[in-house]
RNA sequence: GCCUCCGUAGCUCAAUUGGCAGAGCAGCGGACUCUUAAUCCGUUGGUUGUAGGUUCGAUUCCUACCGGAGGUACCA
């Protein structure tokens, strides 16, 4: 079906290039934005805009037609027996989906329009399948995420969410660089993927035959440059994690993480909220997100809550005092499932991740998680036991994580060692080596781009913020 | 991975209890010299995601597979 669409078009195509017309035509200079034809508009102004047809309304010898550029509409007026042969053969030609280039002067069309009277046009790029409908535009979720591009060109929606999510990272960068922070980009590549705890993808380094792995944070090389002078630095790039799909997780998604020397959890807790209140500033449409109740309101200051408050507010003041078995019995009567050989951290962290994050609308600074949680972590002053971290959950999510950095080499291999539970091949040695050379006390934090650029469009799923968000492959 | 729902023309959607697969837009042909989802007349277009099964008869019921959505699992 869509063959006999394309044919006809082909013979179009066909038709052109017997009249010596290149359909994929060269390039066309002395452009004029179609922004620019209504924002300084003159009667008679004589312009060459280009762009794609987007609507064709023939009107017996006059054809109107709408031109789409980058910044905006345009419409073009064509008098078919005041234009030549390559303009009449054009007009036989074109469709809804080309591009052309056409110049002519402006005027007023008796509704008001401004409106390029054509003189000249010529083709510029023969399209040779339809774009999907005007009026309905393209709902199909698939399509749009396999096909982005027809999204973009019909989907209005969908093109501001994109220009918000540039806009927030461009603003960001600003916010950083102003002051002071340096942007480094650090190996994707890594021979250990560290920094976090996730499913690495591997892949194959064929030149020095052996397997590397796509990073899961660039937390690890940073902090290296901790140990090397940089004293506030940050990273905005992708991480990849070989984990599900979900509403919510993409396998690689875009961080910032900032750190800095001579600071703590504080200095970033103070900073992301800044960040975040400029890149929503920056996006519009107030710090209020959404309405009723899933709204989301941004504006300072922030909840802060201790994660072991939380935990007592929803299990029970009593829940760090009763045995593992009441925790167990407790937290599945909440409905949870809870392995045997689980304690009292594991099985807090369930509940906290299960039934209390996602009830955290408004955004909130979680604070000193147990020191087990985050290995790469300094405890607090005044409680080994605790973390001196946060957790910013806004609107359910976790947002950004922010740290006190341990830099104690000896309490940092401990940890590891802890962690790798026997597999040490897996600890990072050049990393301890480069603690032990000295690594400033220092705050660090990660702010997750793509939920906090849903929060600030309202989108309901990462893969309506990201461009081309992974899909299984299609076959057949 | 598991559970639920969904998949019909290029796009957006219909199709009664299992009974001839339809509409609007787009396209094609024609009329029309300021239109705006232009209008009017005519018209093409389908392996109903794929492969099987039940049935006289399947878009409709059943099974498997493919893809999507939501949930769940994995996830510092």
């Amino acid at each position: 079906m869509s063959e006999e669409l394309k044919q006809q078009r082909l013979n179009k195509l066909e038709q052109l290039r017997a009249a010596g017309v290149d359909p994929y035509g060269a390039k066309f200079t002395r452009r004029t934005a179609a922004a620019d034809c209504s924002e300084n508009f003159r009667e008679g102004r004589a312009v060459r805009v280009a762009g794609r047809v987007f609507s064709l309304r023939g009107h017996g010898k006059s054809v109107f037609a709408d031109l789409r550029d980058a910044t905006g509409r345009i419409q073009l007026y064509f008098r078919r027996d005041r234009l030549g042969e390559g303009e009449n053969l054009l007009l036989q030609c074109l469709d809804r989906g080309d591009f052309i280039g056409a110049g002519g002067k402006l005027f007023h069309t008796r509704t008001g329009e401004v409106t390029v009277q054509v003189e000249e046009a010529r083709m510029l790029s023969k399209s040779l399948l339809p774009l999907p409908e005007k009026w309905h535009g393209l709902k199909d979720r698939e399509t749009r995420y396999r096909r982005r591009y027809l999204d973009l060109l019909v989907n209005e929606e969908s093109r501001e969410v994109f220009q918000a999510r540039g806009r927030a990272i461009r603003v960001i960068r600003r916010f950083l660089e102003e002051r002071g922070y340096v942007e480094v980009e650090t190996p994707m590549l890594q021979s250990l993927a560290g920094g976090a705890a996730a499913r690495p993808f591997r892949t194959r380094y064929e030149a020095l035959d052996t397997d590397v792995f796509l990073r899961i944070a660039p937390e690890l090389f940073l902090k290296r440059l901790l140990v090397g002078g940089y004293e506030k630095v940050f990273e905005l790039n992708r991480n990849f994690r070989n984990e599900g799909l979900s509403r919510f997780h993409n396998p690689e998604f875009t961080m910032l993480e900032v750190y800095e020397a001579f600071g703590d959890a504080r200095t970033m807790m103070e900073l992301v909220g800044e960040l975040i209140v400029a890149a929503a500033r920056e996006v519009g449409g107030g710090l209020v997100r959404g309405e009723g109740e899933g709204a989301i309101d941004l504006t300072p200051p922030w909840r802060e809550v201790r994660y072991r408050e939380l935990v007592m507010e929803r299990a029970g003041g009593d829940w760090f005092e009763i045995s593992d078995e009441g925790r167990r019995a407790r937290a599945e009567s909440f409905g949870l499932e809870i392995p045997p050989e689980w304690g009292e951290i594991e099985i807090t962290r369930e509940v906290f991740e299960k039934t209390i994050e996602k009830t955290l609308r408004a955004p909130t600074f979680v604070t000193r998680l147990p020191a087990g949680l985050v290995p790469l972590a300094k405890p607090c002053a005044d409680d080994p036991d605790s973390a001196d971290v946060f957790e910013l959950i806004i609107g359910g999510l976790e947002i950004a994580p922010g740290y006190t950095e341990l830099n104690d080499p000896l309490e940092q291999l401990r940890r590891f060692q802890v962690q790798a539970a026997g597999d040490l091949e897996r600890i990072d040695e050049d990393f301890l080596t480069a603690l032990e050379h000295g690594m400033p006390p220092a705050g660090g934090m990660g702010v997750g781009i793509d939920r906090l650029v849903m929060i600030l469009t309202g989108a309901a799923a990462v893969r309506d913020v990201i461009l081309f968000p992974q899909l299984k492959p299609r076959k057949e």
